[in-house]
DNA sequence: GATGAAATAGCATTTGC
DNA sequence: GCAAATGCTATTTCATC
């Protein structure tokens, strides 16, 4: 927290979320500031922190990855030294894609991409040696809701 | 699929997921290409629907919502028409920012983020009259490993 | 069929107010 | 935050491989 945002600081946040592949100008009419005032901001939500990155989001399918699955992981000893150790083999995995601590039935809920089945098993076989002591595994199917920009706009 | 990806677009992609902010000049120096050859392969890349966006990403905490939680559902019903009305009402529910059908113990993952317990209860409630049989509710604690490009590049 | 080089139009960014 | 000015970039065009 700690940043204050007024009502065109969370429209900027709300249009970038949408769609950050537009000129400043264009952001500056839609919030009617000047380029100027609006580039400022922009650079001021950045340096904050607010806006952590500007990236492109892929179709995994259509990038190589026909398999994403959601994997829920309980580990099997909860010390700080297993956990880092879990968390330095998760990082090093480029099939996880994505990864929290959660609290809740489970420690760790990850995201995973796999290019075939084999490619999936080794990376679960993978977590299990690394410290999962149970993992789940949720096919992601289809897309109910696309990814959304966090409601900041009063609503 | 259906898409070639040479060496040359999945660099592109790489680097698009990492930092698409930015000048396309950049870009091209990085690959080794002329701006106008880059900007050609990006476009086609958007256009191929392999790109599906260019977004800012958000810090959740820093813009106001430090509940994050996933959440994980069990149908009452899974004849279509009532899946249909519980996708309707969670896409009319600003506070999922993301949800997909999946395979395996549950039917949908959601990803909830709230001002405030009184929220986050708000939009479970709503999930449990919106057909939703069982809600599992996970904390999102601390990013494990951030959210990481696709592994696009032979890895 | 895609690239590179040059040219134009448009934008990002700075400065002074 | 605005307006004007500068420098750079995006984008097109066209010749080329």
């Amino acid at each position: 927290m700690a940043v204050r945002l007024d009502e065109i600081d969370l429209q900027l946040l709300t249009e970038l979320q949408v769609d950050a592949d537009r000129p400043n100008v264009e952001l500056a009419r839609l919030v009617g500031l000047s380029p100027a005032a609006t580039l400022n901001r922009v650079r001021r939500l950045k340096e904050a922190g607010v806006i952590t990155k500007i990236a492109a989001r892929l179709d995994p399918g259509a990038a190589g990855f026909p398999l994403q699955v959601y994997v829920s992981v309980i580990l099997a000893r909860h010390e700080p030294r297993a956990s880092k150790a879990f968390e330095d083999a998760v990082r090093a995995m480029p099939e996880v894609i994505a990864a929290d601590w959660v609290a809740g039935e489970i420690d760790v809920m990850l995201l995973v991409v796999a290019r075939d089945v084999a490619e999936l098993q080794k990376v679960l076989t993978r977590l299990s040696t690394r410290g999962a002591q149970r993992l789940t595994t949720l096919l992601r199917l289809e897309e109910l809701k696309p990814s959304s920009p966090l409601p900041v706009a009063a609503g």
